[in-house]
DNA sequence: ACAAAAGTGTTTTATTTACACCCATGA
DNA sequence: TCATGGGTGTAAATAAAACACTTTTGT
């Protein structure tokens, strides 16, 4: 998934079933590989992508007849590539925006929703952003990432103050040239941590401050 | 998963590999139902349950050499039964309190422990308290049981008030008797819906309250 | 009357959003 | 010096945790 607005990466399919429809990339488990290793090699064997920055499990989908033919039980990724990264793509194989997909293959569209429902919910809870963002980025750059992958425009001055809270975000010291129109010159930032974490523990029916009164941990 | 402490159901394996361990109940996929259907099926089949409040995939386990022999590739999911229900169970199965499982076959004990740390999150943030709990109780009793299931004490007056600004509890309109050593009688909820659905959209990140100044929903 | 359990009122604390205002730069 | 972002200070809003206190019952 990538920058400006969220894109999937799909592949235009030349065969039956489903011909000229697009397809998410993926293929068949390997017999010495999981699943996530999987997924990896094909992303990087078919789509020559190779520089997924976060990879994690969406869900099963196992309809019997969600592909026709041979039984076919997928497990499906939420992968996301930075937005400063641009792979090579093969001829076949396009970006495409999210809230805007061309006719799918099979059930691959409800795929992809789940995909950015998961997205969405973890930019909230987590550090998920560090998988969206460049090593480098200001402010304002990273406030239009999460603006285009939550869909709505996401506010500069808070998207900071909460990050930094959290101490998700430090200072490289570097500061960014301003535009043509001048302007301040923007500090750049980095994400402390490069993996995914919880960052903000559920609030709701949280242990209580003090003693552990209750039962075991 | 059941009450008073957090349980599992698990049964015990009589022959090789892993004679002796307990495992979690599964079986094949069938050729003709998806992953859910074929869980309910195991779980009624093998272990008589057949009164699951709710299921949810939690991942697929997939490593290759996860199960001895043959390559089996497993999807773990959480069921849950509420806690006024004891379904009679075969000779080898037993409910085990997850936070002291006896030795498991295979990867089912971090399989056991992806399920409770999901549950634990999701307490918080939907109302997945309504599989856990009978049709009517009192806040005590539903107290009694996220204290469980959390693993800590959570407060009865604040877990009411969660619940209530929330609008998930409905008063029936009928109280429970005392114990003998006296009190107030307790007015006893039931939920208000029976289905998951999640209740405390994440608090970080949300939509501004006026205009959609932003992109794309 | 008193103990026990339930339930309500109120204060405190945490955390975020909203918004006004100040800062640094280019033309 | 003014337009254009960038950044900070501060107030308002929200929601939960903590705790004191009242209510209703059995003995």
């Amino acid at each position: 998934m990538r920058a400006d607005s969220l894109q999937v990466l799909l592949w235009q399919r030349a065969l039956e079933p489903h011909a000229h429809r697009w397809s998410l990339p993926g293929g068949r488990l390997g017999a010495t590989e999981d699943v996530e290793t999987s997924i990896k090699r094909q992303l990087a064997e078919k789509v020559d992508v190779r520089q997924l920055s976060h990879v994690e499990q969406l869900a099963v989908f196992s309809a019997p007849r969600r592909v026709p033919g041979e039984r076919v039980v997928a497990t499906a990724f939420l992968g996301l590539v930075p937005s400063d990264v641009d792979p090579g793509l093969p001829a076949d194989t396009r970006w495409h925006p999210v809230d805007d997909l061309p006719p799918t293959a099979f059930d691959h569209d409800s795929i992809v929703l789940r995909a950015r429902h998961r997205l969405r919910s973890k930019l909230s809870y987590t550090n998920i952003g560090f998988a969206l963002a460049p090593p480098e980025f200001t402010i304002s750059a990273l406030r239009g990432l999460y603006s285009a992958a939550l869909g709505y425009r996401v506010s500069a001055t808070n998207l900071q103050r909460v990050l930094a809270r959290r101490g998700l975000l430090e200072p490289t010291g570097q500061t960014a040239a301003p535009g043509r129109a001048g302007g301040r010159p923007a500090a750049q930032f980095r994400f402390v941590e490069a993996s995914m974490s919880v960052t903000d523990p559920f609030a709701v029916l949280r242990p209580p401050n003090q003693a552990r009164t209750g039962g075991p941990s």
